[in-house]
DNA sequence: CCAAAGGGGACTAAAATGGTCCTATATGAT
DNA sequence: ATCATATAGGACCATTTTAGTCCCCTTTGG
């Protein structure tokens, strides 16, 4: 998996048509018809991005919600940091912030930098690029340098 | 978020433990140990992985588990997938594998190579380089050309 | 003053997750 | 043979997360 919630799915659509019209606001309800999803989670949808920064929202009558800055500024991972947290493939299995495991489990480091790969990677793609129909061109990144394993250096211990 | 399960973790660490001891067959209860993990829990996860092939159990006293195949052979992706299912940030929003969001979201092209393009940075990632160590060196791909908004081309439809 | 918006929560139902346990089977040693 | 040690394969449960709904409040334009 390493799935996006389908908040997270809602919040990418959302943005993408907001952001295909920028110039004017855009309600609730006009998405949710749009976008064939319900009404109310729509809107919870906006207000958690507009507390996040990415949308600016007016109230009343001919209110609705605007991008709070160009849509090239706004990254995928702004969107699903909005809506599911910091982005981070551990936590190192364990919720307080600090692991216990840490010294035991012997992939954190590494599993880190994967981690920061990802990050890195989902900072590149803007919301004008998932919004374009135009398929993005990724770069297809090159894996790594191969390693050899440090073999039966360990027996027992 | 983004984040793996707890099991896909602990997964990881089973694995790396084995293969940094390649030659011998580990038990649930050592590895549970060494790992301080519960033991049930290892179990299961060591079952599922072995499941999936990337194991071999050996029943019976001195029973116990080797990797299926060398370590710069097994994919983060592999392990990942073993717990998981397979990867993508997207089921299209619904479960049923045909997404009736397909044409109205507009998202689910780009979306689709993102995801591709992380799994391409899992699959080259191996059970070698979560093991050992020393830092692996991810290529710190760069991000995508640039692109130019639609703009405003589309108010009403 | 009213209707149309968003703001902020509380709440519920359903699903995923983590974890445990039990019984069966295979295997090596005594 | 029998026993101790392992995995195999589920069933099962508790907890958390997630998705979705609803209600009452405030803002704003007409």
């Amino acid at each position: 998996m390493l799935k996006l919630s389908k908040l997270t799915d809602y919040a990418a659509m959302i943005m993408a048509q907001i952001a295909r019209a920028p110039e004017e606001a855009h309600t609730a309800s006009e998405l949710a018809q749009r976008l064939h999803l319900p009404h109310p989670t729509v809107g919870k949808t906006l207000k958690m991005l507009a507390k996040e920064g990415l949308l600016i929202s007016r109230r009343g009558s001919h209110g609705g919600y605007v991008l709070a800055r160009p849509a090239v500024e706004i990254a995928a991972s702004d969107i699903i940091a909005a809506i599911e947290g910091p982005i981070g493939m551990t936590e190192c299995s364990h919720v307080d912030g600090e692991c216990e495991l840490i010294g035991t489990c012997g992939v954190a480091d590494n599993w880190q930098r994967v981690s920061q790969a990802i990050r890195t990677l989902l900072d590149g793609v803007t919301l004008a690029h998932l919004a374009q129909e135009a398929p993005i061109k990724l770069p297809v990144l090159m894996p790594i340098q191969s390693v050899t394993l440090p073999s039966v250096s360990e027996g027992r211990r």
